[in-house]
RNA sequence: GGAAGCUUAGCUCAGCUGGGAGAGCAUCUGCCUUACAAGCAGAGGGUCAUAGGUUCGAGCCCUAUAGUUUCCACCA
């Protein structure tokens, strides 16, 4: 038997005991069927250290309704969920939970700390992992995944060695980003700018042979102390004199050369610059060219190093800056200082200005490696939807720099470089078994402090979870992965690096089709952040209108790429249309006939069936290629305006007269009501998982391709040519027609609701409305109703004109004829209007000879309806005059 | 400095390959009609930012302008 449903929507009841009973019989869980085409998404891994928001309850709306849908359509669905070890983020966690118990990172050493980290995984991985499932995801979780579980280590070590023996790993001393609060580097991308309001410090360099000084202009006085050269543009006449001579440099007691250099406009600030190289990328490329030293005089927290930094060393760069320009001037060095706003980097993670430092790092190659993800997204072999997120991926690959993967840090990948500790020797080793013997000397092998950027694993994502680089069995049936989907903000940061390193090591494409989405904002438009306190809780949400009513919330009227605004009506909006269905189903279910098991059409189905079906057919059609297309939104759209508007406003309506009279007709419409409504909750399903599963299980529904105990594992409708009544389905519009016209009417002239009205129906297609009086009369308000070929229309008659018939009303007390003369009269101006504008259409020799013939056809049909209108109204009003 | 998006009803947004402008909310009118007042039946409300262009025909394609948002690059 089957469940009785509520008597009230309350999608709390029945949520998560559906979530629990579709992972207890396994449905999520992919089983490799050979016969079958596989469909694969991988999660975007959450942070271990995050929490559910907006923004992933959007992510993976999205990816659940893509997979439902898919696995309906009878696909082998795999979506692997999985979590990511967020390195800096969490470290950086994890060391200020420690700084609340006065611990340092050095206090416990590298394997203490490993082991509290762990410990945070097991403590707060898990959270996130429930979440999801509160939102419906229908993720495979026997595979999920860790970042840094043993198998994505194996793939990272793999590709590590392997680039590196490819040339395409190496280490160096280059500039990068340097953190000092995270105390790590940090990539490029990881660094973001921000406009501040700075200074602009002129100051003196007197040269050394005493013979005048050189004014230089800085924003960053206190780099000075890691100056090697000043530089000038080699054909700039102001300067030509200096060059090669050397100048003194404040505050020290160094000399350092005057050089000249191409990279110096001569147009911005005096002209010259000073060179530091440790501490900027381009005076690190000027210092290169002209053999300058790399004089670092910074420690990694931003403090002026020992031993160059003099009576400054020690101090915070700010607070040495301060202190340096307050000497400078009392030497009369400093000339003036101009305001100036300059762009700052900052890090992502922790906002502080971020350093540029010379250092010895690991870095990938981009150039070789870009080139094939470059050329696989020209080719149209995997697309962006939107297209227009290609450009902004294209540009940035297209002036990729190498990739700084090496972290300062102990939360993540350790880098498998070992370098021979005797210092005459200097050998380096890269491999995947640990060494402590240096093979060329014997001396001792020490590991390399450093891990992997957190991107570097997240890069093999789509394939280090399946199992690469062994050749499993998912692996092979899984990969390449089908869809991608995620914000537009991490792009560069995932989506890039996944596709070249897809390219690299699996010589196939990570995925087909990029899905990207927008930012969910908050009501007045801004980003929802913890600072701003701005944030809305999808929980929260969960808790108070349902899951479903989030997932609606977050599809409808959204298009891909797109940002959003949360609002709280949206949500109502949402839980009522939920509540909506929830009652359609209990209409459907009220006296319906005890031994009914499933739905079967009947062979003489009414008018208004067929009707009802051939609109579900184009229901079908609609929904399945907007899916196919990733109009998600339009998708939905579709849903709701036929359940709500079609279905429910009109053929419930349509039914109640049937099922009131019982007999045949009431087990047809009964019977066909049923079908639809499985149609609807199969169509509707992958949006809202919960109501279309908790409905299901109270419906008959043993029709064929339907899974009784689940509508999860159903099959997903499809159109059905048998279905689509042509005729039946103008016809009936007819009548629709006729009704809406009636009630527009009966507004207007305030007659209520209640009150039955004689009507009289003339039309050419008797049969049509004769057949349908039981409708004008419940839905329209009839009383005595006739419906002829030809009436006579009188003067007291209130004469409602369509396309295909005129109604007549008694005037009574509502109306005087001279309103109604009115009223007639601005009907025929408005059908005049149609008229004219259809007729001028047709009449106009370039739309004759160049529109498509069918668009020509359905201008010439639209006219002869408005023409019939008019010919119907002129009649009713030659009556009346 | 470079690039992209957006500008459509009072508000929030849809509008697929160009064929008489749509939804939800809000407003107004009338309804407790036995699935639903979290509802029903209606109404009003738009020079589709501006100016040109292409076309038989433009919200949609092209060009320019304005406003707005975002991304990228960062000359000290």
């Amino acid at each position: 038997m089957k469940k009785e449903l509520a008597k009230t929507y309350s999608p709390k009841d029945f949520e998560d005991r559906l979530y629990h009973e579709w992972e207890e019989k396994k449905y999520f869980h992919a089983v490799i069927d050979k016969k079958k085409k596989p469909f694969t998404i991988v999660i975007p891994p959450p942070n271990i250290t995050g929490q559910l928001h907006m923004g992933h309850a959007l992510d993976n709306t999205l990816q659940d309704i893509l997979i439902r849908y898919k696995r309906m359509q009878g696909y082998c669905t795999l979506w692997l969920p999985g979590t990511d070890h967020a390195s800096i983020a969490t470290e950086a966690k994890i060391v200020n939970a420690m700084k609340e118990e006065g611990i340092t990172k050095d206090d416990i050493g590298r394997d203490g700390f490993l082991e509290r980290a762990w410990e945070w995984k097991r403590v707060y991985g898990g959270r996130i992992v429930e979440q999801l499932k509160k939102l419906g995801s229908s993720c495979d979780w026997d595979r999920e995944r860790f970042t840094l579980d043993d198998g994505c280590s194996k793939a990272v070590q793999k590709v590590f060695i392997d680039l590196y023996n490819k040339g395409l790993i190496y280490h160096g001393e280059r500039i990068i980003n340097w953190c000092p609060n995270c105390k790590t580097s940090i990539s490029d991308i990881e660094c973001e700018y921000e406009e501040q309001d700075g200074f602009f410090w002129h100051i003196n360099y007197p040269l050394a042979d005493g013979s005048g000084s050189v004014e230089i202009a800085t924003t960053r006085p206190e780099t000075l102390l890691g100056d090697s050269a000043i530089a000038v543009h080699p054909e700039d006449d102001r300067y030509k004199d200096i060059v090669g001579k050397m100048v003194k440099l404040p505050l020290t007691d160094r000399e350092i050369p005057v050089v000249a250099d191409e990279y110096v406009d001569r147009e911005f600030g005096t002209g010259v610059v000073k060179i530091t190289p440790a501490h900027d990328p381009n005076d690190f490329e000027v210092g290169k060219r002209h053999d300058l030293p790399i004089i670092h005089m910074m420690n990694d927290d931003a403090t002026i190093k020992e031993g160059i930094g003099g009576k400054y060393a020690g101090m915070d760069r700010y607070e040495a800056r301060k202190a340096m320009v307050a000497d400078l001037e009392a030497q009369g060095l400093l000339v003036k200082v101009e305001p100036h706003k300059h762009n700052v980097g900052c890090c992502q993670r922790c906002g502080t200005t971020v350093e540029p430092m010379a250092s010895y790092q690991w870095f990938v190659a981009m150039k070789e490696l870009a080139q094939p993800a470059i050329d696989v997204v020209k080719s149209g072999e995997l697309r962006y939807v939107p297209k227009r997120f290609e450009n902004g991926y294209l540009y940035w690959m297209e002036n990729i720099r190498d990739w700084c993967i090496s972290r300062q840090l102990w939360w993540g990948h350790r880098i498998p470089a070992y370098y021979c500790q005797n210092k005459e020797c200097g050998h380096t080793e890269i491999t995947l078994d640990g060494i402590s013997v240096c093979p060329k000397c014997g001396g001792v092998m020490k590991q390399d402090e450093d891990t992997l950027d957190t991107w570097f694993s997240s890069a093999l994502w789509p394939f280090s979870t399946l199992g690469w680089p062994e050749k499993t069995e998912d692996l092979e049936y899984f990969y390449p992965t089908n869809t991608l989907v995620t914000g537009y903000d991490i792009i560069p940061f995932w989506v890039a690096r996944m596709i070249f390193s897809g390219l690299e090591h699996t010589k196939q494409k990570p995925f087909t089709d990029v899905l990207i989405h927008g930012l969910v904002r908050d009501e007045l438009g801004r980003k929802m952040s913890k600072s701003l306190g701005n944030g809305v809780d999808p929980l929260e949400i969960i808790d108070e209108f349902g899951a479903d009513a989030l997932r609606l919330t977050l599809v409808t009227g959204n298009a891909p790429g797109n940002d959003m605004r949360w609002t709280k009506t949206k949500v109502t909006n949402s839980r009522n249309f939920a509540n909506k269905l929830w009652n359609a189903t209990r209409y459907i279910l009220m006296n319906l006939p005890e031994d009914m098991t499933g739905a079967k059409l009947p062979e003489n189905l009414a008018i208004e069936d067929k009707w009802i079906l051939s609109l579900y057919n184009d229901l079908i059609k609609n929904v399945t290629s907007n899916l196919d297309s990733y109009e998600l939104g339009i998708a939905v759209q579709n849903l709701y305006d036929f359940i709500w508007d079609v279905y429910c406003d009109w053929y419930i309506e349509l039914t109640k007269p049937r099922i009131a009279q019982g007999g045949e007709t009431a087990l047809a419409a009964q019977n066909v009501l049923v079908y639809v409504m499985q149609g609807i909750l199969k169509l509707l399903h992958p949006f809202m998982p919960f109501i279309t599963e908790e409905i299901w299980q109270s419906m008959p529904v043993e029709n064929e391709g339907n899974n009784v105990d689940s509508i999860m594992i159903s099959s997903w409708p499809v159109y059905d040519e048998k279905l689509n009544f042509e005729a039946e389905k103008t016809d009936f519009a007819k009548v629709v027609d006729a009704i809406r016209a009636i009630r527009v009417q009966r507004n207007e002239l305030n007659v209520p609701p209640s009150k039955k009205v004689t009507m009289i129906v003339e039309t050419a297609e008797e049969e049509l409305f004769a057949s349908a009086k039981a409708f004008f009369e419940r839905l329209a308000g009839a009383g005595e109703l006739t419906v002829t070929a030809t009436a006579e229309g009188t003067d007291d008659m209130v004469t409602i004109v369509t396309a295909n018939a005129r109604i007549f009303m008694p005037m009574g007390e509502l109306v005087d004829k001279e309103k109604e003369l009115a009223r007639l009269e601005k009907e025929r101006k408005a059908a005049q209007k149609d008229i004219d504008f259809l007729s001028g259409k047709l009449n106009n020799p370039g739309f004759l000879a160049k529109a498509p013939a069918q668009q020509i056809e359905n201008e010439r049909a639209k006219l002869a309806k408005a023409q019939e209108k008019m010919e119907k109204i002129m009649l009713s009003i030659e009556k009346m005059q």
